[in-house]
RNA sequence: GGUUCGGUAGUUCAGUUGGUUAGAAUACCUGCCUGUCACGCAGGGGGUCGCGGGUUCGAGCCCCGUCCGGACCGCCA
């Protein structure tokens, strides 16, 4: 469309474009999304890019677009000067132009689009840039790839999906702030050029010019900062803040990303879940106009049994069922012996409700689905509930039909009541592997019945925590949260005896089956905290090294605080009912964790690595 | 680090058992068209089939390697 040998045509160009600038004329008057029938009769002038031409030969129309909206301009024989025309001619999409004439009623209109019932008959045109064909259509519809996308992101960003997630994102951290304020919090910005620390996700590290052979890390949180402000006295802090970990990405995790961090002193855990339940409902109601349901709350062990999940997508029940186990089970002891269930440490199942018309074919492929290395299933038992009210299982050679009978009754009505019509599915195993399994199953099934509408949402508090995990490989214990949980007072003493057993004053907010914050009440005391960190295996020197100066200021009278970190990206994609978080993040990294649009990580010249002494000498 | 799917026109994709000149849609270009708004009609241009090697009379298709991208597992206190 546009050759590089025009520049005649780009002279004049330049040279119009200066006239209107001489002429002192405003470049608009008005966006490309305002205009209505009130405006019949007005001289407006209008600018914006093409989003297309329609040549009809005696009539041409330009669409004109902004961010607020298209803006139909018509040329017509007769009525339009032939210069116009042949401007008009020389568009192509995307090309940015100022146009000015009449705002006129149109003959026939559009009531697809809020500007529909009007165009303008225009007088000027002037083309302010051209712009080469984009690789990919601007429209909501667009034919690019995730890649093309990206690297060309702000021509991407021109489409109304993903500018509508932006605003989205504005909207939350608009109401946010207005919420947070109202409750007296105060944003205190902390620093990004930290120090690294072994424990958690690993830190992005910056080399210090400075301090040959140091390096800062940036922050996976303000953790110890927001603490530190609590023993400064600003009992309710909070801050809209980057954090960045160096780990491997997901649709859902990006390695910089945005947090709601928050923190609060001399309250208990009660205080914190009731202001940020109401900070979640404020924004379901102010952005979404929805009135979020109170959140139920549930213990990390009941959300483990009953969903074999600490993150569970409540928006659907299919709730397991123990036939096997250490809760409510029934006896599995057969007269042939199945061994698989004999020796298996628990047996759980789902019912698939009015699946039991599933072909064996179906059955096959679901049992492939939970044989796959990302799920790890060793295979899948199945009970089919006929409509004639015959049970058919593919373990009829071990159990009778009355035995079958007792595992149907044996389903409580959460998970369905099991009825003619429906399919049970049964896992077997080692009972964390095989609740895992099971409830990536029932997630899998929650998609293919459609259970999982991205327009409902369900909230839930998950709460108790166990606050210890081990590490099989580096034989310690680990803390689930992090080093600055503190353990539920009445489990205090387990932590000398049963450190697996104690459980945190930590909880997780999770919104359908996204963990979209998470936190917990902190430890103040220097002593519990010192207990905590030769728990976790840190010698008396480390801890100091780490984190004396947390240890420090603890004994300068911190007061009881705790808080709690919102995932603002997922929250805001969640809000938007899509799984990805990227298209609401402006200029977010690949799968690789490269910005494909600006190239970037990058090689850097000798000479900046020579100034920051890490340059490898071969 | 691993599993898996993919890479063919600007773009999104199809391409049979290895066999004639690699197709479709859309985008782009040219012409026609006075009420379009996914405009329509007619015509046209556009390909190192990611890259390297191998098997074969013959490779988009098979094999090996490699690069790139997506989803997932590990990882993410």
């Amino acid at each position: 469309m546009v050759s590089e040998s025009q520049p005649v045509v780009f002279h004049s160009l330049i040279r119009s474009f200066a006239n209107s600038l001489i002429e002192k004329k405003m470049l608009r008057t008005h966006t490309c999304g305002e205009l209505r029938a009130e405006h019949i009769n007005t001289v407006v002038t209008l600018s914006g890019w093409v989003q297309t031409v329609r040549d009809k030969g005696g009539v041409l129309w330009i669409d004109l677009r902004d961010r607020y909206g298209i803006t139909q301009l018509l040329l017509e024989d007769g009525q339009t000067a032939p210069e116009l025309f042949a401007t008009a001619r020389t568009l192509g999409r995307e090309f940015v132009v100022q146009a000015t004439g009449t705002v006129i009623e149109r003959k026939s209109k559009n009531p697809n689009i809020p500007t529909g019932d009007i165009e303008i008959k225009i007088t000027e045109l002037t083309v302010l840039n051209p712009a080469k064909t984009p690789p990919f259509l601007i429209e909501d519809e667009t034919d690019g790839g995730d890649d093309l996308r990206l690297k060309y992101r702000y021509l991407d960003l021109r489409r109304n999906p993903v500018r509508r997630n932006l605003e989205l994102r504005h909207k939350m951290a608009q109401q946010t702030r207005l919420y947070m304020d109202g409750q007296g919090f105060i944003e205190v910005e902390t620093p990004v050029l930290i120090k690294s620390t072994p424990e958690g996700a690993r830190d992005f590290v910056v080399p210090s010019r400075m301090n040959p052979g140091e390096f800062y890390a940036l922050p996976q949180s303000p953790q110890t900062f927001k603490q530190l402000l609590m023993v400064s006295g600003f009992d309710r802090y909070y801050q809209i803040v980057k954090c960045f970990r160096d780990e491997d990405l997901r649709a859902d995790r990006q390695p910089e990303f945005t947090q709601i961090d928050c923190e609060m002193s001399f309250i208990e855990q009660e205080d914190i879940l009731n202001m940020f339940e109401g900070l979640v409902r404020h924004l379901f109601k102010a952005v979404k106009q929805f009135d979020l349901a109170e959140v139920p709350r549930m213990t990390y062990a009941e959300a483990m049994s009953r969903y074999g999940s600490d993150k569970p997508d409540t928006r659907f029940g299919m709730e397991f069922v123990e036939l096997k186990g250490t809760f409510d089970t029934i006896d599995l002891t057969s007269g042939k012996g199945f061994s698989v269930f004999d020796s298996a440490e628990i047996v759980i199942g789902i019912n698939a409700k009015g699946c039991a018309e599933y072909t064996r074919k179906q059955i096959d492929e679901l049992t492939d689905w939970v044989k796959r290395p990302q799920v790890g299933a060793k295979g899948l038992i199945y009970v089919r509930y006929n409509q004639d009210g015959t049970l058919k299982s593919s373990v009829d050679k071990f159990y009778d039909e009355t035995a079958l009978k007792g595992w149907v009754a044996h389903f409580h009505p959460a998970a369905g009541p099991f009825e003619p019509g429906d399919l049970m599915l049964l896992i077997s195993g080692e009972a964390t592997k095989a609740r895992k399994q099971l409830s990536d199953l029932r997630l899998e099934m929650g998609n293919r019945l459609g259970l999982r509408d991205p327009a409902v949402f369900s909230a839930l508090w998950v709460l108790d925590f166990p606050l210890l995990e081990y590490g099989e490989e580096e034989q310690r214990w680990f803390a689930m949260h992090h080093p600055f949980t503190s353990p539920k007072p009445e489990d205090i003493p387990l932590l000398a005896t049963h450190p697996g057993a104690v459980r945190a004053n930590a909880y997780d907010m999770v919104i359908n089956g996204t963990e979209v914050g998470g936190g917990s009440i902190r430890i103040f005391q220097r002593e519990l905290q010192a207990r905590m960190f030769d728990l976790l295996g840190f010698s008396d020197e480390e801890a100091k090294a780490q984190f004396g100066f947390l240890m420090d200021a603890f004994e300068f009278g911190a007061p009881p605080h705790g808080g709690i970190a919102f995932g603002f990206d997922r929250l805001c994609s969640i809000f938007g009912g899509v799984d990805s978080i990227r298209d609401f993040i402006a200029f977010p990294k690949n799968n690789s964790g490269r910005d494909v649009m600006i190239d970037s990580p990058s090689v850097i010249a000798d000479k900046q690595l020579d100034e920051l002494k890490i340059r490898t000498v071969v």
